[in-house]
DNA sequence: GCGCGTTAGTAATACGCGTTACTAACACCA
DNA sequence: TGGTGTTAGTAACGCGTATTACTAACGCGC
């Protein structure tokens, strides 16, 4: 113990932690110099056992590996998440869960972490309701309706509609749309309501033909591109994800068609490539890193006992680039 | 505690791991049932108190906030890390350090984590002598010459020799490169020297005006290739990144040139878009996944006392798509 | 059937290392 | 001399693990 540097434990601790109202000047300069000298750095585990708490932020990831793999974002979000956690001196613990691994409420059970950021497919996660109800501070990226803890998202709804709108302002008329995953997930079922909103707003046909399911990653996209063509050509798509944006961009060019002067594409994410695809994708900007920042803020006001609201939406931005154009003079 | 089921604490923790061999089956499912009931977890922080080890693994990055954001790997890497860990029943804690943020230390010295993979770039980084020097567990995942520490990385050298090869193969003779990052960085130094260890076996020219460098982003590979470009057409182009490949290959588009038809390009990295990409990229695929097994079982070795190889170099897998062909027969 | 060494099964105790009351020592003022 | 601060130390605690200690029950010899 550095105490070995003429003080007890007790004055120690005081001065490390900024407790030491009552310490003078001269006293706290000798405990900071010894234990410089020393390296000395007070033993995590013993002031977590001390304090009941262990200065960790859980991030656990529900998606299955190749979800995780591919995504663009998730280095932002984690980055946002660790510099909330920063700036309260807690650190992040990532805890990729395995499919069928569901067993996450260890961490906080057994205090390992004070708290945890759940992202990824929830709709059938008891472990999750359990640990809300037994009142540890969780926060969910992403929505889950119904859930009992706080989350944090953008607007996935009204974000689709920038996007729709978009393409309706430059005067499509026939846009079709491709999920960026199963509609079980909610992010892809509100996406799906946007473009619907954005449609039925304009008064515009939304027939089934035009929609189509993608599945996180580029084949899915192309997929689902070849499917929509299959029953006729569409002016213009949505896309909602960039990843997947990038598959029927690539279908299309196979099937003989141009970017955007036959059909024009919208994607969703703005990912960093995004700028850099051919033709530059027009996308809705998901401001990641804030995203991990907002959810980490949420988690810390919970651990702290501060009251957090249920929902925060973080606004999007809609990125127009060369993948849309109003429709060609050819018919 | 759960010992309110009948037992003392001892019998609990002897039950709970596995220690128990004196311990009748009755005992210890009354134990094992009272825990599951109770929900009861030990709590992390005594067991790290009284162990001496927090079975945690630290992922220090230390790369810019960019290069996180735009390192397609990372989550790759990440999981397979966590894979390792999880074996051992560790968790993995992730720094993502800012810029002129070199303080990790606290991290191991605290014994908030066992053991430290760390990662980016090293070349000026004092803390990571002095933690190897007092023994801490460290691996880098890159390479650092000179380093103290067992490092795990792929053979950037004879990877890159491989892509080159290729392009030789194919009858290319006038074969540029384009760097990944600044030579600063060993990654990016190998690769290249793997490019003239190539062009040097096989007899052919490597002027400087065939080399630019890249500095991890699309934007940069743009850059470069334009730079190239104004010193003369090369037959094909190495480039050490996929990202910076993407913006080399819509360069090289602007400037009315076709791939591979006029310039054949090969990548590295085989990051997960590379096959949609416009064409789709012949790669050097690096096993991300198994880069963050090798260094955290590493990292679990060297915790463990076991001796751990200074080096190790996991293998690449060149991925042939249709960014690479051989030269046209026009001039 | 008693005494005793054994062994199995479980408990008691001593840490580990901070934090946080609470307390003691000392100086100074009234 | 008693009051009042100031400064620093003592002691209790948090919750496991590891080691030692104890208590039955058991086997065996006589």
């Amino acid at each position: 113990m550095a105490s070995r540097a003429g003080v007890s434990r007790t004055t120690v601790s005081l001065v490390l932690n900024d407790r030491g109202e009552s310490i003078p000047e001269a006293t706290r300069r000798r405990v900071l110099e010894a234990a410089r000298d020393l390296g000395y750095h007070p033993d995590h585990s013993a002031r977590g056992l001390a304090g009941g708490r262990s200065q960790t932020l859980a991030l656990v990831l529900r998606q299955t590996p190749e979800q995780v793999a591919g995504d663009a974002l998730l280095a932002e979000t984690l980055r946002g998440l660790a510099t909330a956690a920063r700036a309260s001196s807690f650190r992040v613990l990532v805890e990729p869960l395995g499919p069928g691994e569901a067993t996450y409420g260890e961490l906080v059970r057994s205090g390992r972490a004070d708290g945890a950021v759940v992202s990824g497919p929830l709709f059938d996660d008891p472990e999750l309701a359990d640990l809300v109800a037994e009142g540890f501070p969780i926060v969910i990226q992403g929505h889950l309706p119904g859930a009992a803890a706080p989350s944090v998202d953008v607007d996935n709804v009204a974000s689709a509609r920038l996007a729709v709108d978009h393409l309706i302002e430059l005067g499509h008329r026939r846009i079709a749309c491709i999920t960026n995953a199963t509609l079980s997930y909610t992010a892809a079922a509100d996406r799906l309501a946007g473009y619907r909103e954005a449609l039925a707003t304009a008064g515009l046909a939304a027939g089934p033909e035009l929609v189509a399911e993608g599945a996180f990653d580029a084949a899915s996209g192309h997929r689902a591109m070849t499917t929509i063509l299959g029953q006729g050509r569409p002016d213009a798509v949505f896309v909602a994800s960039d990843v997947v944006a990038l598959g029927a961009i690539g279908a299309l060019r196979e099937a003989g068609l141009r970017v955007p002067d036959d059909v024009s594409i919208v994607g969703f994410d703005d990912v960093p490539l995004a700028a850099y695809f051919d033709p530059p994708l027009t996308s809705v900007r998901v401001p990641a890193h804030d995203l991990g920042l907002a959810a980490g803020n949420a988690l810390l006001d919970r651990i702290a006992g501060r009251e957090v609201p249920d929902r925060t939406l973080l606004p999007t931005e809609l990125i127009v680039r060369a993948s849309t154009a109003p429709p060609s003079m050819r018919t």
